[in-house]
DNA sequence: CAGTCGCCCTGCGTGC
DNA sequence: TGCACGCAGGGCGACT
């Protein structure tokens, strides 16, 4: 599943790709997504409308269409987009036609994604009205973060994977963020220091930046819409190199479960 | 209430 | 080879 880096590689190729191109039909391939897909209601609803923004707001990507609505789309865990003419694929979900003959296409194996379409601002809110703060706008702080952890004996990790607190940070950029501030993963959010929360904040914006500069990172499923594969899979200092060395020390890197998902982190350069 | 667990679903790698 | 099991970028509801 992509992650804010990712969602945010294939949005921005998304808005070169279709912004002023007009939907000309939806058609979708099963039910069962996250929440149900209605390809009857969404085809009625973009049906000859154009699409005149794309945006991301965590893990989500919203496509405005003129005369007010959006389609909003999340990729869960597998979730993917590409725009081409081939035929149907296994697990192609869901087809947006486009104007000039081009298919906008969904494909998702685990189905844990979800798309919708919004007629009203008021009905976009309440998707996307609860989701917190962007990690990578001004508005996240140290004290904001600090505030956040100062009651919390959440473990660090998990902390910076909710939502609620902060959007777009999932299972790889919470353990990648962590080394690089040298915070442990298994300390309670409530005992991190002033600095260590300055390093974390920093931390968090900086691989996400650098990630959304090289592409986002691949593990099997995720591509850019593109078909490309994330360049920033080489850079990962932790994830997934469980027992390899610590590019940074030298340390082995080590895996552990936090509520119920799998952390990577180095035992001699986080503490 | 805070925190964890199981579940949604499919595919892949591992080990027997 | 084949099967069983565990695990996978997310997020939600149901527990303790």
């Amino acid at each position: 599943m992509p992650e804010l880096p990712e969602v945010e590689t294939i949005a921005r190729a998304l808005r070169r790709a279709v912004v002023g191109r007009t939907l000309t039909r939806f058609y979708g391939y099963t039910e069962k997504l996250r929440q149900p897909l209605d390809a009857a209601t969404i085809n009625r609803s973009v049906k000859n409308r154009s699409i005149v923004a794309v945006a991301r707001r965590a893990k989500f990507i919203v496509l405005t269409l003129d005369h007010g609505g959006a389609v909003v789309i999340h990729l869960g865990m597998t979730g993917s987009l590409r725009i081409d003419k081939s035929p149907r694929r296994a697990h192609d979900h869901a087809v947006f036609a486009l104007d000039h003959g081009e298919k906008l296409v969904y494909n998702d194996p685990r189905k844990f994604g979800l798309i919708k379409f919004c007629p009203t601002d008021a009905e976009l809110k309440i998707l996307l009205g609860k989701l917190a703060v962007e990690p990578l706008a001004a508005a996240f702080t140290p004290a904001y973060l600090a505030a956040k952890n100062a009651r919390a004996a959440t473990p660090i990790k998990t902390q910076i994977m909710k939502q609620e607190i902060v959007v777009g940070v999932g299972n790889i950029y919470a353990s990648e963020a962590l080394h690089r501030a040298g915070v442990a993963p298994e300390r309670p959010a409530k005992s991190l220091t002033a600095a260590e929360t300055a390093a974390l904040v920093a931390a968090i914006k900086d691989v996400l930046k650098e990630s959304i500069k090289h592409g986002g990172t691949t593990i099997s499923d995720y591509r850019q819409l593109s078909g490309r594969e994330g360049n920033f899979t080489r850079r990962l200092r932790v994830y997934d190199r469980a027992g390899l060395d610590c590019r940074h020390c030298g340390g082995k890197i080590r895996k552990i479960t936090q509520a119920g998902r799998s952390t990577y982190f180095c035992e001699k350069c986080q503490v």
